[in-house]
This record gives C-alpha cells, structure tokens and sequence, in this order.
DNA sequence: TTGTAGGCGTTATCAT
DNA sequence: ATGATAACGCCTACAA
C-alpha cells in the first residue's frame, strides 16, 4: 500500500531523483525525450505526487486559509464561493474555518492555518474580537492576512471591505424621499465597526435632510431572525411615537422585523417602510420583497482572494483598500 | 524572518530535538522538569509548529477533504456547517472544494486532496458524474472516502443518505390526501440516482393510491430558479390538462415553480398545491410558504464527518450506509 | 543535460 | 529519561 515515490520512478529508470523531479515539474533543463520517458513511468507506475512533501520543501503550501463568522449564511457563503473561483482559478487551494463570532475559535483558527503554513489568510473578524494582537502576530510571521468585511481601522494589509457609510446614507436617504420622517435604525452588533460605518451614514442622512435624530429608535439587536423577531415586538410596542421607516444593517435584521410585523399585524410598507442591506437571496422572495443595498458580495470574495494572491505572488509592500458601494434595489417594503 | 523550529529549541537548552519533540508533543517519556523548561522556552521564543512537516513525518494530516457541487445554497451550506463542526470537535481542519456539477471538476479536486494527503474525503458526487472509477482509485489508494447524499449504489464505503423513496413517498401521498389527482414532479437531473430513487417513491405513491402515472407529468429541470421558471411557464401552458398538484425534488425548484406560477396569475394552493424537499431556509419565508419534506442538512454533514472520521481512528473495514428520513413540513403551499 | 548531496521541520527507532 | 540518527518525499544548489 506504500505509495510511490520519486525514488521509486528514479530506481527503475536508472536516473537521479533530481531528473525524475525536475521532469515532473516541467523544468527547462530536462531532455525532452527524458521528460517524456519519466513521464510515462510516472503513469505506468500510479505514482501522485506527494503535496506535503512538496510543500514543505519548497516553503509554499499553495493553499489559503479562510476565517469568517459563519459559512452558511447570506453574505458569507457568497463571498466565499467567490474566495473558491479565485483561488481554484489561480491554483491555490482553500482551507475554510468558521469563528462562529467568538474571538477565541477565530484566534484558534488562526494559529492552526498559520501553523499549516498557509501561504496567505482571508479573515473576517468576529463580532468579539477587538484586539489586533493576533493578526498583528501573525503578520509578523511573514504569513499575508488580508481582512475583509469586517476590518480593523487601523492595521497595516490589504483590505476589501463595503463603502457602508455611503451605503447606509443611500438607504435612509431613499426612506426619507419616500416620505419617512421618524426612521428607526436596527444595527446588529455595536462593537463591529461596519455597524458603527452604518450607524454614522444613518445619523448623516438624517441630519442632512433636517430631520433629528432620536436615540430611541436605534436598536441593538442579533443576526438570528427570531431573536431580532422578539427584538422588533418589544421594541415597537413599547415606542410610543411609532417609527415610519426601519433600516436594518443587515437583511437577516430585516426579515426579522417583517416576522415581528407579521405578529404584531403591521403592514409593510403602509404602517412603516422597510429597507435592508445585503440583498440576500431570501430579500425578493420574501413578501413583502425587499428593498435593500445590494452588496457585491461573490466579487467582493474574488477580489480579497486576487489582491491576496498578488501579494503572496510579487511580495509587494504596496496595501491597498478596495471600497465596494453598494446599490439600491427598491422593492416592495418601501414606499413609491 | 525564518520561523523558530525545535532544533533551534533544542540547540538554546543544550538538549536533544526528540527531547523537544516529545515535551512538545505531551509524550509520557520526559521529565516533567525538562517538559516544563522545554515548554517556557517555545514561548519565549516565540516557536510555532510546522504542522507540514509534521504531517509528512506522522503520516497524517488531520486534514479532510469536502467536494460538493456548490457551497453556497440550501443542503449544501448547511451541510458543510454540520461538517465544520463535527471535524472541528474531533481535532481536524477541513478543505472545501465545489465540482461546480462538474465531473471534470469534481476529479481534478479529488486528485489534490488524495494528493495532499488529506486523511479522507466527504464527496458528494457531481449531476454528471456516471464513472465511480476515480473514486475507487482514491480508495484503493488508501484514503477513505464517505459518499454522502449524492452517492454511487455499487461501491465499498460508508455512505450516508436521504431516505429518498420514502420522503417523495410521503410528499406525493400527502398531496393525494389533500385532493390532488392528477401530480406533476419537476425532477432535477435524470442522471443522479437521487432524482431517480424520489422518482421511484413519487411513483409508487401514485399506484398505491390507484392514480395513473402519466409521463407528460414528470418534468427534468435544473437547480436554477429562473431556468425552472421558465421551464414551468412552458409546461404548464402546454400541458392540456393541467396538473392540480406539484411535488419537486428540490425546494428551489419549487421555488422556481412559484415564480412560475406568479407570472401566470395562477394561485397556489387553490390552482394547484405544491410541495417541495429539503425545507431551504427560504422556504418558510416565500409567499406562499412551503410545504416540504424537511431534510437535516446540519446533521446529515456531521453524521457523515462523525463516520468518516471513525474509520480513519479506527481503520475499521466494515462499511455502512445511515439513512435519513425526511419529516413532512405542512404549510401554506398544499391545502388543509 | 544529468547527478550528488544537503536541507525542509518533524517524528520515530534505536541505543544509552 | 535522553540522545543520535534515520526516515518522511521532495526541491535545489552545486558539480560533473
């Protein structure tokens, strides 16, 4: 059961280990009728190549690590079907973890894909995480981590990330023309600063549209649709001067707040208009659908794993961030 | 820049590298004092194991490698979530490919994972994948694989699966017991024995219950909602007489028969009922909800890591197949 | 063009 | 309990 090996190939064409490698990888300096010879065994024999091994020697596993909150949902498995295109089209191979929003398995995560000897990282940092150390720690080693999505502010690598600010001042903006005056915003988790990004485009369109803003209607709720269901009850019920427009940092957040409207027997968009962020493939099913900020998210997975793979390849010095605007697709929770 | 390794270790202590390795790697065989002295000075100098090296040493990877036809929807997601956790617990990283339904593909991922020596490999076989020939060559070279939900009937290895005849049994039965007589079944591709073993339990189901099974009813499609849109509209325009019930392999493709059936004016439940299988997560969000057999994805991809990473533990010969039944999720598709 | 030999960072098998 | 030393399978100067 013992595989085969280069040796193995050598030994019984009577030449170096170093021919046999050398042709197997297509180097320059191999006879052509060489080549073809050790090629042929190489068949003849069943031998594959041992990547390990490979890898090891020449100090490149060929493979990206990947971390994110989560990979079965929305935005994430998109954008790591996305990662996927990339990194297959370009010969690299992916190892995929999820942190489940805890900072300790992201960090953990980290320090196996490190330890494999990933040649570059994909992270999406947690909800929890806050301190850079580990990805500062990490990029010392040599090993290239490009954050996405969800970023540090203030870290040296290449980011790709949305432009949320914009985002979010479109979409209060389109609440507000569609005649809003009291928009409510549901904001995910206060500690990421995508949801602080959104936060400042939700308070700027109010603002700059004359409107003020009430501390009030800015809600901290979950990415689980039930529990932002029982978020949106509590919340509305207990509002005296009822809101007339929500938006949410997130779709999952928006269909939340349509099952809540459902139980409290609202109507979207007569009682209050609605808008999400995301576009989800659930967001134009949904009754009523979705307006929301469409994100790019299967290019925007593409593009970490492409600048990623430029750095890995030129070893550039040079980091950049990709700002990704997302686009207004109006529906049917708003108004007009 | 060059990373920290046990010689370097072994060289500041004045001991030898197997003393490291063992102390590192909690060997019985070591002086607790000398563990302790050998565990300070990894950290102290900031030492990280080359889990490469390692693996080509040992043997093994505690890498497994996952091929399915797509990462990012329904099942599939959800199953890789399962699978996620499952290896996680169990001390292995995983490494995530899609076939794109592509037996090219699907091939060219299993050689790099046989090739990178992963310790085995979850495979859910493409739409056109008819040779278990590259499949057996990997087994036969030593590297367990587990065939989950989509899976070849002749072969020698562990298997977990949907009970397929059973759950389109039961979905077809329940559509006769709501009224329906005369039953549609969009079938997904006619190359996968899934689609045939659903095909099976549809039919069954309709003989059982002294209905007559007419061909014009059993429609192929594909897992694209707007391709089974269309090919709804031009079924059901053609058809003469027109189907009071639909049972469809997949929720999507019930999904795309809803939007079908939106652009035609016609109204589900009272114009035909409809019913679908997997309960996507969308599922219970469109209007009409969806009536559909609920398969557990999360679970069917932990169970099949679970499996799969026994034999590896254990190098056990005795293969099985875990079958998962399907429960009945009634709402508001199907009448009653 | 080909071969030799050392190295990649561990683990494992012997001794001691 | 510890140490030499040979694998593991491949790559790569350097030599020939």
């Amino acid at each position: 059961m013992k595989a085969i090996t280069i040796k193995d190939i050598a030994k019984a064409l009577n030449v170096s280990v170093a021919t046999v490698s050398r042709s197997l990888r297509n180097h320059p300096d191999v006879n052509e009728v060489t080549r073809k010879m050790v090629l042929e065994k190489a068949k003849d024999m069943d031998y594959h190549p041992n990547l390990m091994a490979s890898s090891l020697s020449s100090r490149k596993s060929k493979i990206i690590g990947v971390v994110v909150p989560t990979i079965n949902r929305g935005f994430w498995s998109n954008a790591i079907s996305g990662i996927e295109e990339e990194t297959n089209k370009r010969g690299y191979k992916v190892m995929i973890c999820q942190s489940c929003e805890s900072s300790y398995h992201e960090n953990e995560n980290l320090e196996i894909l490190a330890n494999s000897r990933v040649d570059g990282i994909l992270l999406a940092i947690s909800k929890n995480t806050i301190s850079k150390e580990k990805v500062e720690s990490i990029l010392s080693r040599g090993i290239p981590i490009l954050l996405f999505e969800r970023i540090f502010e203030n870290i040296e690598c290449n980011k790709v990330r949305t432009d949320d600010f914009n985002g979010s001042y479109t979409a209060t903006s389109h609440l507000i023309k569609s005649g809003c005056r009291r928009i409510a915003y549901f904001m995910g988790y206060k500690s990421l600063n995508v949801c602080e990004e959104r936060l400042r485009g939700y308070i700027a369109a109010i603002k700059d549209h004359g409107l003020v803003v009430d501390k009030e209607l800015i809600v901290e709720t979950s990415f689980e649709r039930e529990e932002v269901k029982i978020d949106f009850v509590r919340f509305y019920t207990k509002t005296i001067e009822k809101p007339d427009g929500i938006f949410c940092f997130a779709d999952v957040i928006a269909i939340g707040v349509v099952l809540g409207a459902r139980k409290l027997n609202l109507r979207i968009p007569e009682d209050f208009s609605l808008i999400g962020f995301g576009d989800d493939d659930v967001s134009s099913l949904i009754t009523p659908s979705l307006t929301t900020m469409r994100q790019p998210s299967f290019e925007m997975g593409e593009k970490s794993a492409s600048i990623l793979i430029n750095e890995i390849a030129e070893k550039s010095t040079h980091f950049v961030t990709e700002k990704f605007t997302p686009t207004l697709i109006i529906r049917n929770s708003t108004k007009n």
